[in-house]
DNA sequence: ATCGTAGGCGCC
DNA sequence: AAAGGGCGCCTACGAT
């Protein structure tokens, strides 16, 4: 048998990988199949390297691959990952390895096997066939081997890599057959990568300053409850600061709306809902909407970012939670752990560690200038050239600075009442083009038709999404789809042009020694040696332009990004 | 007991 | 200023 320095491996060619830690790699291009025997994660680290300065185009099924990677210090900048790419050609989000199949196959979907829906006494049917395949009679996957028995032998994970560049052959001529090959080619490596990169954010963490975070939860929550019964008392310390401003003081539980609503009707103030925006409006009519208002920060402190948050996700000084490289409904990110929606009260507890700074960049007003790129829009490309862009629509419109930006904005997200429904038809006027594509979007969204992003991403809006809310029947649910479609657009196409900036700042950034910690939608966090904090800076900077260059449909959309260098996340500006 | 849903709220 | 799009995670609660 070869072994894997023997091979020789043309440059950007498949090459799939099946990982089975301390035995080998499974290894196949679209001509061969074979496999390397590594026991030690040196040897597979050692074999992975070797492979990857031919610089092939690695391929995997899903992201138990680049975590298995990352696990070994293994850094890859080419890949495809199926799952990935499906997602992208398809839509839906929650795929399976056996769904990815069947589809590839022209199979029935709903057909797929589940593992163990055969009976332990009933003996296997024809359609299973021999486990030591991986395809069935009835042509789909074993279930067993999508649930882990490829893994069993070496010669098992080759043939299950082999699978893997069969099905990344197949997505890729189903793009070569589309109008937008190129694009839809390029966000399929890059949304891949950004995958990888979700392995690595996960095995790293984000720097966090436990001391710091202690002493906030402390301030909010109390102190670290040792007995249940402390628990208690402090939870009714807390409710008490409340429920002494009752004018008749009686029990209520402040963690059901419906009681919280009856007991504010007691005291003469009549709400449909309990939402702080709504609560915020009765502020001085009572004393008690300030106390509920504080009561239901410290909770939210208390119940999700308190002593179990930390306990359960902050290790050795770093904050850790699962990552995916694209969501549900337009292709964001996602990150568990509260990642993505730490309050701000609790970023200084985000802290560089010694030796290290931060850099923390932003994308400036990044939702209209995707429009601008996806639309083509002439007049309003125009307005991108400048810092402030909402300003030049104002100009435009002959409107106040803020109502301008309320207009674009509600253009984007189908805000239909209030001054910025007012000021559309202007909108129309001046800006055509960008603002019949959210139309036609919406109208998409409607028909309960798929739209598809500027870089390939199909999204569906005929499933159950964005129906919430909406108690006047199938007109309403309708207009619902038409707002979730119309933003998907904007969303998903920004999300796209941020993977690219943050994929470029992780490989611009590692001659630096820089580590991508955080993405945040439009928000990139990077940790990086002091030293190098200020050429970091620029790079992230000058990654903005790249990806652009990259990414935009329109080569003469102007994109802006505030960069700073901080030690804390909540020396971010303003 | 376990699951799904709703109200609520954190972030973008 | 108005209350529109996304996600994850909490509690409460009704159905299974």
């Amino acid at each position: 048998m070869p072994t894997s320095d023997d091979r020789r491996i043309d440059k950007g060619e498949f090459l799939g990988l099946a990982v089975v830690p301390g035995v080998g790699l499974g290894l196949s291009t679209p001509t061969a199949t074979w496999w390397v025997a590594a026991e030690t994660d040196d040897d597979l680290r050692a074999a992975v390297r070797n492979l990857d300065a031919q610089e092939p185009r690695w391929v995997w099924w899903d992201s138990s691959t680049p975590s298995e990677l990352v696990r070994l210090g293994t850094i890859i900048d080419r890949c495809w990952d199926v799952l990935t790419v499906h997602r992208l050609l398809h839509g839906g989000w929650r795929t399976t390895i056996g769904e990815v199949w069947a589809t590839l196959r022209d199979l029935d979907v709903d057909d797929v096997p589940k593992m163990g829906q055969m009976g332990l006494l009933d003996a296997p049917s024809d359609a299973d066939g021999d486990l030591d395949v991986p395809v069935r009679h009835d042509g789909h996957l074993q279930p067993e081997w999508t649930h882990g028995a490829w893994a069993k032998t070496l010669e098992r994970a080759a043939a299950w890599a082999g699978l893997a560049v069969t099905v990344a052959e197949g997505q890729e001529k189903l793009i070569d057959a589309r109008t937008d090959a190129d694009r839809c080619r390029s966000t399929a490596r890059s949304e891949s990568l950004a995958e990888f990169l979700c392995a690595e954010l996960a095995h790293h963490g984000l720097p966090v300053d436990m001391l710091e975070a202690e002493r906030i939860i402390a301030e909010a929550a109390g102190p670290r409850p040792k007995t249940i019964s402390h628990e208690d008392a402090i939870r009714a310390e807390r409710d008490e600061v409340v429920l002494r401003h009752l004018s008749a003081p009686q029990p209520v539980n402040l963690r059901n709306p419906n009681e919280v609503k009856s007991m504010l009707r007691r005291e003469g103030l009549d709400v449909e809902n309990t939402r702080a925006w709504r609560l915020e409006q009765l502020r001085g009519e009572h004393p008690i909407i300030e106390a509920l208002l504080h009561w239901r920060k410290d909770e939210r402190i208390a119940t999700t970012y308190g002593y179990r948050w930390m306990d359960e996700h902050v290790h050795g000084g770093r904050l850790r939670g699962g990552w995916s490289s694209s969501d549900g409904a337009a292709g964001r990110m996602t990150a568990s752990a509260g990642l993505h929606n730490l309050p701000t009260e609790m970023r200084s507890a985000v802290a560089a560690e010694p030796g290290f700074r931060f850099v923390r960049a932003d994308l400036g007003q990044v939702e209209p200038r995707v429009l601008a790129a996806v639309s083509g829009d002439r007049a309003f490309i125009e307005a991108t050239q400048a810092d402030d862009l909402y300003q030049v629509v104002a100009d435009q419109l002959g409107v106040a600075r803020q109502v301008a930006k309320l207009a674009v904005l509600g253009a984007m997200y189908g805000a239909t009442t209030g001054e910025s429904a007012h000021v559309l038809p202007k909108l129309h006027k001046s800006y055509p083009v960008a603002m019949a594509m959210l139309d036609d979007a919406a109208d998409r969204g409607r028909q309960r038709q798929p739209v598809t992003t500027s870089g390939g991403r199909r999204i569906r809006t005929g499933s159950a999404v964005g129906v919430d809310g909406d108690l006047d029947g199938a007109r309403s649910a309708a207009e619902s789809r038409g707002r979730f479609a119309r933003n998907a657009l904007i969303q998903g196409a920004a999300a796209e042009f941020f993977k690219v900036w943050a994929i470029l700042v992780r490989r611009r950034g590692r001659p630096l020694g820089a580590q991508v910690v955080l993405c945040l939608h439009d928000e990139l966090l990077i940790h990086v040696p002091q030293g190098q904090a200020g050429e970091a800076a620029q790079m992230v900077g000058d990654a903005v332009a790249e990806a652009a260059f990259y990414w935009s449909p329109q080569p003469d959309v102007r994109f802006v990004a505030d960069v700073s260098v901080i030690d804390r996340w909540s020396q971010a500006k303003e």
